[in-house]
DNA sequence: TGTATATTCAACCGGCAGGTTGATTAACTT
DNA sequence: AAGTTAATCAACCTGCCGGTTGAATATACA
């Protein structure tokens, strides 16, 4: 039960600091500075709000020079997207009946994507 | 930019025993100590996972003789889903072929029902 | 070589989160 | 009226979170 990884993706998510990063990032890599410049925080703060994306998994650093590119992994949205699935029913009226037909539809189509 | 209604509904998802608390309103209401008795902390502590939950929108407490029954309101989770979809196409290749074709349809099916 | 730029590291601080225990409120039961 | 059960309130503790400032590290440039 200590330490799901879905934990600390949900966490990272609650800061509207770390949304708009991504917000961000999802036009697109940058780097520190470049997402850092929008807010009215300092950049060693920004910095800190990268490392907890970073192990949540939301998003990769590589090194360029005197730069740090960031850019988004979406893996982690995919997980948290699964997991919401599983409560899809209870707002979702037509769950049971057409949109089930065409979730079974695309998960075929998946299978036979390379 | 603060006071986001999406962070409650993140911040409160972060913690695994009120993940499991919705996992277990999910099959139905339940009353403070029904939720209480699979998890090893006090009572009064999952009564304030419980305040968070509701501060959050994702359960709704109704007062029944001695005891308050809790039942899941899934319409945050519904918005969460909405901003997941903002970046579904970052993992989803099929998002801007076949299953846009599939969620525009799912739409118009939703217009014209009641 | 020295300097400017990009980023992180380190130490610190206020506040909130999650837990505890003990007291209190509210309703049913005898 | 008294006792039992359900749940919250209140005070407290520990630790993490988001922010700060100042120093350190790494790379490019003159």
């Amino acid at each position: 039960m200590t330490a799901d990884p879905v934990d600390a993706v949900f966490a990272a998510l609650a800061d509207p600091t770390r949304r708009a990063i991504l917000a961000r990032l999802a036009t697109g890599a940058a780097t520190v500075n470049e997402l850092a410049a929008p807010f009215p925080i300092s950049v060693q703060a920004v910095s800190k709000h990268l490392a907890v994306l970073e192990r949540a998994g939301l998003i990769v650093r590589t090194r360029e020079a005197q730069w740090r590119r960031c850019r988004l992994d979406p893996a982690p949205l995919r997980t948290l997207a699964e997991w919401l699935d599983q409560y899809r029913r209870l707002w979702d009226d037509h769950y049971d009946t057409l949109d089930t037909y065409l979730r079974d539809l695309r998960e075929t189509h998946h299978e036979h994507a390379p």
